[in-house]
Parts: structure tokens; sequence; C-alpha cells
DNA sequence: CATGAATGAGGATTCATTCAT
DNA sequence: AATGAATGAATCCTCATTCAT
């Protein structure tokens, strides 16, 4: 190794630097913004806060975002699925009878929403500040995580353990049932209504799913 | 009746006629605010625009109200589940088998949704911007219509056609099944994304909700 | 005169009176904004400064000029040349002989200009800051002054007193060499350099406007 | 010449060097600044903008320069005479007649200045930014050039060819009688307004200045 | 010497709210 | 009761300047 290349590794190396640098910076800054974000409104947070957040000065915050709606922008639309993902603790589905694993999968949900219900309001207030395009990249984002529920149901329809249907209808329509009761008793309630226990909510839901409301011994069946 | 009680009727006269005035124009006025906070943000409304909706002075709004976020709780507050009721067309629910009668009612519900995805969009944004007791109400609001569906699993159940059921959990679990595709395409991704058709949503959902995903063969069950 | 023309006068008077009022606050802003772009350049006065000046609030400068730009070409596009020939005193050209006259013009010149050296600076460096347009607008309300010098010089040739020539051009040569004294000892050098004294420049320039500098014993000529 | 001299030959050139590179810098960095400076105003035109054009960092900037005033300052006393002269095409004044000799000055000067609107505007503008004393340098470098057309008077007066007068004062004014035209047409009003043509400003401006504008018949003459 | 990331003071502008008419 | 002109607090953003590398 000659004294050229030696130089060029170090140019690489500073190249390098500067950019980890300044991925950090900008990793800094959208986990302030995600905080901050999630607490007041996009339009009662300020740059200030935000800065003072990352204990950063405000002006900084330009040197990497364009202005605060680019803020906003990057926050929605950081990968939020892995976070999710990891939030569900990996989520591996298997193993399990059906109830017992789909109820595993919604108490999990339940304790991921309540840890975030703030960042849950704030992706749905800040849905009405930003553009049909942005939007649909974070909602894809968010649905990515329902891939994984649909492959479990087109296995479940292979074995013929569950009837031929729509994977991708009816593993929203799993996470709909789940979800209505997140964002009715989590995210609009609040603490001052007395909401369904998630124990009782979830068998239900879970029975739904399997078997419908109808009668067993419904002879229109 | 002697000239006294005719003057004390002129003033009660005076007085109700007061008092329908001032609710005429309070009712006007929270009108031209839905339809502002519809279309922009709570914080990209100015009073300006809401007055100008009104065909009012800016300065005339505070008569009626303390203050912005007060005309805020008072829109989000109004019975709304009034109006949702109207636009679901009286929704009687009766007559026709379950599979079209469930079709029926999702059918509505699109429609309406459809047609008020601006208001949707408004109400999710501005949750956010209010305390608990006010959300609390807004909510409980909504949450009225689906008291009649439980009326109707409540029969359902009596009658033996439906299996035994908490009426309230899986009311709102067919309400969460449908609304999660509200939500994740007109309300989220707008125009950006095929979305499923309807079509073929309404009757998967019915499906799963009347016998769920499991095989009818599966011994399991 | 009946009760409705009654009412109308008075409808007249009020949206007569606003009208007045509207036009009285631009006027004081203007006023206020002349006297503070004259000491401080453009981008050093702030609105706040002309607020003040104004006696005014900041907001109020926004109810009458759409930003701080637009405040500017106002000034600029003011019909300067009635303040400029108010100041001329009236600038009756007739009467005396030739050099007398102008020498009178010149000497009101050199007094006006020395009372306005701010505001000649101001417009000399306002100008950098607008379109073409706005320029063209502002320097022809100047050289509207030069129109009355134009029809002295017409009058002349007609007589036969002067010879046969351009006014249009002549006259602005003759506002030229006078001004590149006001220019250079007045708004350039201010008050750190020696100048010509203006008992000297003025007989000078009157005598080159009339005689030019060819000896009048050139046999050239 | 032992090893000390040289050692402190190799000083000096050590220092020289240094000298002259820093020179080199400084004048790298004021040609930058010229031309940034000439395009937007200087409160429009950013430290940043003069680093880019110099090819430099914004902070080195700030080892040649106290800071942008100072550069400011220092652009304005630049040794434009020399410029200005270059610019002239030498301007040797010698030979033709004087009608064609004047003609010809005016020529190269229109020229010039129609090369340069952009630096006579920056100058223009910069003028109310700084103090007298600046802005009396600055001008007193640009009246340097009015020297070399006094000297040619002074001739022409003790040849006879031209009446007794100032010098300085009709070297002056005939600069004046030209500028108008430029700052009225280049500088000010720019392509909006249809202007004088030059082919016939000259020889008005010559003829006025040569013979003034009394007819040759006048008898007050 | 040179760099350019970080700083934070400063200013234009908006808009909820008041109050004299 | 209604008006809308006036207010001024609040905030985004720019950019001259500094300083650690």
């Amino acid at each position: 190794m000659n004294i050229h290349s030696l130089f060029e590794v170090w140019v690489e190396n500073r190249q390098a630097r500067k950019e980890r640098l300044a991925a950090e910076r900008t990793e800094q800054i959208l986990r302030a913004a995600t905080r901050v974000f999630s607490q007041k409104d996009f339009h009662e947070a300020t740059i200030h806060d935000v800065a003072r957040e990352a204990g950063l000065a405000d002006g900084t915050i330009y040197l990497y975002f364009r202005n605060k709606r680019d803020l906003l922008l990057n926050v929605l639309t950081r990968p939020y699925s892995a976070l999710l993902l990891a939030a569900l603790g990996g989520a591996e589905i298997s193993g399990e009878d059906d109830r017992s694993l789909l109820a595993d999968i919604l108490r999990r949900g339940v304790t991921m929403a309540l840890a975030n219900v703030d960042t849950i309001r704030f992706f749905m207030s800040a849905m009405q500040e930003v553009d049909d395009q942005v939007r649909a990249e974070a909602f894809r984002n968010l649905f990515q995580v329902g891939t994984i529920f649909e492959e479990y149901l087109r296995e479940r329809i292979a074995t013929g353990a569950f009837r031929p249907c729509d994977p991708v209808i009816v593993s929203r329509a799993f996470f709909g049932m789940f979800m209505i009761f997140i964002l009715g008793q989590e995210v609009m309630m609040g603490k001052n209504v007395a909401p369904m226990p998630y124990e009782k909510v979830i068998p239900e839901v879970v029975e739904l799913f399997l078997t419908g409301v109808t009668s067993p011994k419904d002879p229109a069946r």
C-alpha cells in the first residue's frame, strides 16, 4: 500500500465520517421532532421546541431540513413499519393454535398502542397537513406490517384450516376490528370514559374473526 | 287581559325573539365554521375565513363564542349523530336476510363516508387540539349511531339466529372492519393508490362477520 | 328631500368618510416611510421603524400595504414631481434676461437639493431594489419637471434667441450639468471634501449653457 | 554566501511568498465580491454568495476582511479609476478636431457605461450604506478620470481655441451633460422606455458644449 | 491556513382579539 | 347587536459570524 492509496483512504474516511455525522444529526432531529410533534399539534409545536428537545440551536434545524413542513414530511415517512415490527416483538407468527395466536397478536398490539397513543394521535392529525402523496407513503409504511398477517392467512387457507377468502381484505378487516377500540378508547376518549376492558374485547374479536356471529345451529348456515 | 299582561307577553316575545335570533346566529356560525374547518386545518383556518363564510364581520363571532378554541369545541360537540343518521337515510334495519341487510348498511356507510371525507379528516385532526373531555363528548356522539346496530344484534341473538356475544363489542368490531378501509383508502391515501374496490370488500366483510374465517369443514370447529 | 334620500346621503357620507380616513392613513404611512427610508437604507429600515415613525402598530402597516416592498414601491411612485415643483417655488419661468433666469433656476435647484440630500440618496439606492417598471415610473415622475424647461427652450428657439436644437436633449443636458455637482458634492462626498462653491459653479454653468466653450474669436466658429 | 544567509533568503522568500499569496487571496475575494455586489444588492448578497463565487469557504472570507461591511468598503475604495481608464481605451486625447474628439470620447463613455450598468447601479446603491469618508474616497477615485479632460481643456484655453473658464467646473459639467442620459436611460429606466438614441444625443451635447444654445445671430451676444 | 457546521440575534409577517363607532 | 380598523404577541426563517477540526 503506497502513499497514494493511503491518502485516498484518508479522504474516504473524512468523507464517510462527515456523512455519518450528518446522518446522525438528521436522526437526532427527527427523533426530537417526533417526540415534540407527538405532544403538541404540528402548528403548536415550534421549531424552537424541536431544537431545544434536540439540544441544538434553532438555525441548525435548517441545515438539515428545508423548513418546518419538510421536517414534518420526513418524520411522517420514516420507516415506521420497522419500528412497529420491533415493537410488536418480532411478531413471529407460529406455533400455538389459532385462538391463542390471534389473541396473542392482539395483546401485543394493545400493549404497543397504549405505549404510543401520542404518536398515533400525531399521525392522525398530521395527515391533514400533508399532500396525498406523502400521506400515501406514510400509510403504505404502516400497512407494510399487515403483509406478515396476510402471509399467515394464505398458509392457513392453503392447509384448508381457513375457508378461501381474500387475504388482503380479511387481514385489514381483522386489523380494523381491533383498531376501532384503540382509536375509540385510547386515542379519542382518553381516560374520561369507562372503556371496554381488553380482556373482554380480545376473545370476542378473536371468536368473531374465527367463526363469525352466525349461530352454529343456524340452519341457514 | 289587561294592558299589563299584554305588555308582559310583548316582553316575553321580545325576549324569546331575541333568544331565537341569537340561536340562529350561533347555528349560522357553527355551520360556517364546520365548512371552513373541514377544508382547512384548524390552525390554517382563520376567524376571518369563518366570518366571511358566515357573511358576518370578524368581531361578530366573538359575540357568540369566547374565542377560536371555543368555536372549535362547539363545532366538535354538535350532535353529529343526528346528521349521520340522517345521512344514513334513516337506516331502518329490517326486512331482508342478514347478508343483504349488512351489505346494504355498509354500502350506505361507504356512500356517506365518501361524501364527507373532508369532515372525517377534520374530525381526526381536530382531536389533537382538544382536551379529553371534549374528545370524549364528540366521540360519544358518533358511537351513538352504533346503538341502533347493537339493538339489531340483540334481536338476532334473542331469536337464536346469532350466537350469544357482547353486542357492544361486536357492533364496534363490525364498524371497525369497514371503517379501516374508509380510513386507509379515502382519508389517508387519497387518490394516489389503487384501492380495494368496495364491491369486493363489502361481501368479504359481510361473510367474515357472519361466518368467520374458519373453514366449515374444519374438524376443530 | 324625503327620508330615503337622507338615508342615501348618510350612506354616502359613511362610505366617503371611510375612504377619506383610509387615504389619510395611507398618506400618513407613506410620509413616515419616506422619512425612515431617507435615513436608513431600505434593508436597514424595519417595518417597526416605519410604524413607530407613523405612530402606529406594526400590523397596521399591513392593512394598507401588502408587504415591505410594496410600501417601497408606493413611496417611489408617489407624484414627486408635484413636490419638486412646489419646492422649486412655482418655478415660473419668465421675465428676466436669460442669464439671470437660468442662474435663478439653478440657485433654487441647489437650495432644494441641499434640503433633500437624504431623499435623493434614498432614491438612488432604492432604484436597485425595484424592477424596471417601477423604476421607469418613478423616473418619469422626476423628468416631468423637465417639461417646463423644455417649453421655455421651445419659446426661445421660436423667437430666434436660441439656435435650433432638440429641446428634450438640451433640457436634460442642462439638468445634468448642474446635477453632477449635487451628486458629486452633496450626495456622494458629503462634508468631507472641499466642494466647488455654487457661487462659482452657477455662473460657469450658465455661461457654458449659453455660449459654449468655444472662444468668440475662434475663426472656426 | 554562507548557509545562514541562504536561510535568511529562504525566510524572506517564505515571508514574501506568504504576503503575495495573501494579497492574491484578497484580490480574488474583492473580484468575487465586486461581481456579486453588482448583481445583487449589498443586503441581498450573502457572504456565502461571495465565498462561492471566489471558490472559497465562508469562513475564509473572515481571514481577510473583518466583516461584511469591511468587505464592501474595500470593494468601494478599490482604484476604480485605473479600471475605468483601461475601459476607456487609453482615452488618449489628441489629434482630431474638437467636434470629432468630443464625440469620440462620449461614444467610448457610452460603450463603457452600457457594459457596466450593473456596476454603476451597485455604486449608486452602495453609497447609502457607507459613511461620508468612504463615499468621498470612492468618488475621488472616479473623478480622477476627469483630470485628463481638465488637462485637455487647459491646453485648448491656452491656445485660445476655448475661452477662459474654470477647467474643473467645465470638465465636470461636460461629464454631467452626458451622464444624465446614462443614469436616466440605462441605470434608472432600463428597457421599459424608448430612450433618446445616442447618435442624436452625442452631436447635440457636443454642439451645446462647444457653442451653447445662444443663436449666433443673437445681437445680445 | 482553510473549512463549514453550528450558532442565535433579528425582522417580516400573520392573525386572534379588542373596542370605538 | 354588528362592525372592522387597530393592535402587538408570536414564530418561522435567514445569515453574519465564530471556532473546533
